[in-house]
RNA sequence: GGUGCGCUAGUUCAGUCGGUUAGAAUACGUGCCUGUCACGCACGGGGUCAGGGGUUCGAGUCCCCUGCGCACCGCCA
């Protein structure tokens, strides 16, 4: 038996028993006469002490060790006679009477502690030893957990797990895919799923009424902090329900979720909002609501004073920072320049400071005290705040307004980690025009259903079809997202038409759910949520790799595994690819 | 595809206006030390200043290219 006990379980009422810990060694600290080893497993850290009158060999041992050295260690559970508070286990050591040395360890390239003194890029490299570090070990737990949560809720609800497969057909709509060459099939390739959309509205087709899968998912996208090209979802889907029913249960879902992994009780029912509602508020289908400032529009406040900046664009919108009427010129300046970087792109800022005595603002020259107050209390500022304003195509100076709300909440510290503000997103529109291609793309996905009183504008207006779909939001991040299907193969048919398949395209390539819809296809519909992205929200971390035991750099490499990498000639020739130089791309 | 920041000891970083032998902390090694827990003290070893090119009497420092890392924009139905 290698041990007895964990290194974080001993407690001072295991006082005088004989122990076998094992380990390793974070720790030596040798003092000559004696040498105490901090001794770690995942559990905890236990100090062991070798004492003047320890055996010969026990010294002889203790003194070879290094950091990381795995070693069992025999020995008697003592009170310690200078206790440590800070340490679960610091009433406690445990003298020993034998170490074994169970293998050998290089010096560690970074030091594996609580806070390491390592990079990113190089506690990557050697992920293994970074995940022996207790924030990565917490990290890991609070993903364990969340699984065996939604796992718990959704079998009580009826929910059946099934596998999908992972090896499938390239669907070239969406994300760009990853695909496998098939030795057997020469010149074919699977595709990994980007989500396993299609098959689970095939198990509806089955009659499987209730699914879900905790699942891997596959998009050949770049890279971001909370973006990942193999993801987890929380893949569901139901049949017979309408957009309400699988908001209520999800809602429960969610409110389960916060209560067992943090103990937090939520019993107010979630703020819903449509999509529209959303963007002129907060400029963005994914608002933070962890605080307010919300944006009013002041286009018709602003317009006929013959100020031509405002006069010229289609939508003049403002939001009233709360209590930065204090902000020097220097801020408003480095605000300014926010909003005037190219990722944020606008051309420049607005200004009204809320005084004691009056206002004071960048438009003072073309407004009356009167018509600026009347701007800047329509956008809800009270004294001492100071009012942003941007102008612009609608949509265009929404989002940029949007950034510029983030930023100035990040910089009053109000995107507090320790706060949930989740709500629901509704009525997102059916189609996005993109300009670079001149067509309408599916918002959600080319399986979503219409609302049925928008379909009259299916082909006069397609822009203005909204669709039953729905996003989980909290904090400013989506969390999940969800519609109600198309069960109805002539819908589905149309649908295809308005995104501009021909029909000969839309059944070669979804012929197989098409032909499906044809042998009773009930009413369904579900959602997915990200996992990652969930357990870094728990977490209350801003990048979900620390959620990943093994996750890939901003390049889309695992600089652990080396991968990608080269494959032999043989491996080659047997799929029947040939390389190319990437200068002749 | 694009923008910004970064790359100096095992590690994290400093390095002034371009000027002698590139520093600190930590880690590592050796010695001393009986209550440490960020142990302490002393000594020691350790550098392709990311790579290449250029400017200059002289480059870690200035310029160009390449590579790598991080964040973001595009992209992510």
């Amino acid at each position: 038996m290698y041990r007895t006990h964990t290194c974080g379980c001993l407690r001072a009422e295991d006082v005088n028993k004989t122990v076998t810990l094992a380990g390793w060694v974070q720790k030596v600290r040798n003092l000559g006469a004696m040498t105490f080893i901090d001794l770690r497993d995942r559990y905890g850290i236990t100090q062991i002490v070798v004492e003047e009158h320890s055996s010969e060999e026990t010294k002889a041992t203790a003194a070879q060790l290094g950091r990381e050295y795995v070693i069992q260690v025999i020995g008697n559970v003592l009170e310690r006679s200078a206790k440590n508070s800070k340490m679960v286990t610091g009433d406690i050591e445990v003298a020993a009477t034998t170490i074994r040395i169970l293998n050998q360890a290089q010096t560690p390239p970074f030091t594996i502690e609580e806070v390491s003194d390592g990079g990113d890029d190089l506690r990557m490299k050697y992920r293994y030893l970074d995940l022996r570090r207790p924030p990565l070990q917490r990290a890991m737990i609070l993903r364990h957990k969340m699984a065996q949560a939604i796992r718990t809720f959704l079998d009580k609800e009826g929910f059946l797990e099934i596998e999908t497969p992972y090896l499938i057909g390239s669907t070239p709509e969406g994300a760009r895919d990853f695909v496998v060459p098939s030795r057997m099939n020469p010149n074919q390739f699977y595709a990994l799923p980007q989500s396993p959309q299609t098959l689970k509205q095939l198990l509806m087709v089955a009659g499987y009424d209730k699914y879900f899968q905790i699942v891997r998912c596959f998009r050949d996208e770049d890279l971001r902090a909370d973006r990942q090209p193999e993801f987890t979802q929380i893949d569901c889907e139901m049949s017979f329900v309408e957009q309400e029913d699988i908001l209520e249960v999800f809602e429960r879902w969610a409110k389960h979720m916060f209560h067992t992994v943090l103990g937090m009780e939520l019993t107010e029912p979630f703020l819903r909002m449509t999509w529209a509602e959303a963007m002129e508020r907060y400029g963005s289908d994914k608002p933070d609501l962890r605080f307010g400032m919300e944006f009013s529009d002041v286009t018709a406040l602003a317009q006929g004073h013959g100020f031509s900046v405002f006069d010229d664009a289609e939508y003049v919108t403002g939001f009233a920072a709360t209590g930065c009427a204090t902000y020097t010129r220097k801020q408003i300046d480095a605000l300014t320049e926010f909003v005037k970087r190219p990722q944020v792109g606008a051309k420049g800022l607005i200004w009204i400071r809320m005084e004691e005595g009056g206002t004071k603002s960048s438009i003072d020259k073309f407004y009356t005290p009167e018509e600026v107050r009347a701007m800047a209390e329509r956008c809800g500022a009270k004294t001492g705040d100071m009012v942003f304003i941007l102008c612009g195509k609608k949509f265009k100076a929404l989002t940029q307004l949007c950034a510029l709300r983030l930023e100035v909440a990040e910089q009053l510290g109000l995107r507090d980690p320790k706060k949930f503000a989740p709500m629901w997103v509704i009525d997102f529109p059916m189609f996005e025009w993109d300009e670079e291609t001149q067509r309408f793309y599916a918002m959600h996905h080319p399986f979503t259903s219409p609302k049925l009183e928008d379909a009259q504008y299916m082909e006069s207006d397609p822009g203005r079809v909204r669709a039953n779909a729905y996003d989980f939001v909290c904090n400013g991040t989506e969390i999940g997202g969800g519609s109600i299907r198309i069960h109805d193969a002539k819908l589905q048919a149309q649908i295809f038409k308005a995104l501009g398949f021909t029909p000969e395209k839309a059944q070669a390539q979804f012929g197989f759910l098409m032909n499906a819809f044809k042998f009773g296809a009930p009413p369904h519909g579900g959602l997915a949520f990200g996992f990652d992205r969930l357990c870094s929200l728990f977490g209350g971390a801003d990048s979900i790799r620390d959620y990943i035991a093994f996750p890939k750099n901003n390049n889309g490499r695992d600089v652990m595994l080396d991968a990608p990498s080269l494959i032999d000639q043989t491996q080659l020739d047997e799929l029947c690819l040939q390389l190319v130089k990437p200068a002749e791309k």
